[in-house]
DNA sequence: TACAAACGTGTCAATATATACATATTAGTT
DNA sequence: AACTAATATGTATATATTGACACGTTTGTA
């Protein structure tokens, strides 16, 4: 695939950036719909710089520590507005270890799969509670559409929904086990 | 992870299979929430049996195609119920290549953003079509708790609402951009 | 009988990803 | 001055996964 690519370059994009803050922009801002450790994001940004894509300056902080500060080049934005434009397919499977667990759960007792899914409704509660507290941040207004709030927010919006059917879905299971 | 393995020890406390009968199965059941090509199936197979889960008898197929049908050993059932029992974790990070899209996809004109909008609601509305014809085989009855096919249904009601969902959704992003 | 599609089992190379290993500096606090 | 958390950059090892390579048999049909 080499999406990780497109991720980098998306948030160079943004703006100039050392391996450390993509890194904490995975963690923070990217986790809900793509992840990457710094282990795999160094050596993405070797090849990317070797490719052309991306270039860096380094910088000193402090005395002596070199930060290589990140930026994209022309072909990089080229090659990113590309994949961006792209009319990409959907996956034909979508790998979910509850779902599997869930296809097998004839194996167990009625109570057993009724914990098994009463736990995992949970998680999805407490996910959907965190996914609300984001979206406060938006306060009552929905961002001007050439913002990357906006799609900031088109994307939380869909998180949220998501939860919020994943729920039902699970509240419907639970109803049909028990009766 | 190792959800593999699970995978194939489910698979097999269902009936005894060869490798070439559990890619099937992975083709055409599980495809919705898990997948794995006959390169990783086999070798899966040679590994579980050195661990003693799951064992074989050759079968002569014609006069000479030797198969190997395989069958779950109880250890291989002990450990396949412990993981079936286990109450295991929600995933930090769903990984999707549309939300990444969307996320950057402010960096477009308006109309390129409502084509990608578009494009993505198609594949879904298609697939839910997909998914709603697969549910006729339950002619209008559920299937009885302990069967397999009821947890086939839940698992298949599970992926209708989510193409549902996410139709709406995608629906939602398309008035939202356009107005 | 010839052909094709399906059956059947495997390996190899490349990519993706996670965890652990490895090291050093800087900024803030006590 | 000593300590700690955060900043900063890499590599190594193991596992997961895909697509290509490789081979041979059987069943049904034209």
């Amino acid at each position: 695939m080499g999406v990780l690519k497109y991720a980098i370059l998306g948030l160079l994009n943004q703006k100039n950036m050392t391996g450390y803050d993509i890194t904490k922009e995975f963690e923070e801002t990217l986790c809900e719909f793509w992840s990457a450790k710094h282990s795999q994001i160094y050596p993405e940004l070797k090849s990317l710089n070797e490719q052309g894509m991306v270039e860096y300056k380094i910088e000193i902080s402090g005395t002596v520590l070199e930060k290589k500060l990140y930026s994209i080049t022309k072909l990089g934005k080229k090659d990113f507005m590309k994949w961006l434009e792209s009319e990409i397919n959907i996956p034909p499977t979508f790998k979910d270890e509850f779902r599997l667990q869930l296809f097998f759960s004839d194996c167990l007792s009625e109570e057993m799969r009724i914990n098994l899914i009463t736990n995992h409704l949970n998680q999805h509660k407490e996910r959907l509670e965190h996914l609300k507290n984001n979206q406060k941040k938006f306060s009552s207004v929905i961002p001007e559409k050439n913002t990357n709030s906006f799609s900031d927010y088109l994307v939380l919006m869909g998180a949220i929904m998501r939860e919020e059917n994943t729920c039902k879905w699970l509240e419907k299971c639970l109803e049909l086990c028990s009766k």
